[in-house]
DNA sequence: TATTGTTATACTCTATAACTATA
DNA sequence: TATAGTTATAGAGTATAACAATA
């Protein structure tokens, strides 16, 4: 059974574990999210983050994986045209970017995103607008002040 | 495929973009908590999970994957003297449960998640309330009312 | 017939290490 | 020497399908 406590570390700990449920749930709709796209959740991320000519290791730091993984998936999504891959003046690089049809994809996906993401089909505007203020602190780099 | 709804769709995207960027962190942070105790995340979410003999098949539902998968993240934790098995009164049935030893990883492992999660680390204790409240919203199966 | 758990299989994600081409 | 990308490899997560034992 589980321990149910008053102490300030059972509040640390409700906190954190309604976080994780939530971060599961998000996890599986973005991923069902992508499907319907025929992506997985990191080709679809690969594609949300796909703005500007990027190189495979700048964009292997946004997606906080290493960067031999970027060349199988680059691979995978040039080969079905989203995404091209273009020699920078530095010879050593490759500059991938979005196709016209990788564009169009981010466009709809992005939308869909939005459309099913928990903070949309759970919250009403005014919780959302709150809810984002907490975001942005929790996204950001800042350390709290009590 | 989707339909694509609106042209303008920012703000929703907005909040689903910074919830997405905060799944990632923390899924990151979980994953490294259970390094610390020579879990990955699956497991560690098992033991999180155990809170009473459970076969299984409840225990596949609870972690949202399927049955096949069960079987052979519970065998590394019988072995590893965290989690014993038994059959049930039904014979087909193998109830799950937590070792003494499992039980203190557990208990550790919460304390450990509380304290290195997000929203202990960038929120005040003030910010933390509100966010609850939200994320108890979020978690449940409610729908929003405008 | 239906369900629980097991096994085999396959695909994806991910990191490490060794390699090449270039800087 | 250092860096960008590639390749090979391995471990983990996950789903599907076929199977045995039990209900």
């Amino acid at each position: 059974m589980p321990t149910v406590q008053r102490s300030s570390s059972g509040d640390a700990y409700h906190v954190a574990r309604r976080l994780n449920e939530v971060v599961e749930e998000s996890r599986r709709r973005f991923a069902a999210c992508a499907a319907e796209f025929g992506l997985t959740a990191v080709t679809a991320r690969f594609i949300l983050r796909l703005h500007e000519p990027t190189s495979m290791r700048v964009l292997a730091d946004h997606l906080h994986c290493d960067k031999s993984n970027v060349t199988g998936l680059a691979s995978r999504l040039v080969d079905r045209g989203l995404v091209t891959s273009r020699p920078g003046s530095d010879r050593r690089v490759k500059n991938l970017e979005l196709t016209a049809r990788g564009r169009h994809l981010r466009a709809e996906l992005e939308q869909r995103v939005a459309a099913t993401s928990l903070a949309a089909t759970r919250l009403t505007k005014k919780d959302q607008r709150a809810f984002i203020d907490l975001l942005d602190r929790l996204a950001g780099s800042e350390a709290k002040r009590e």
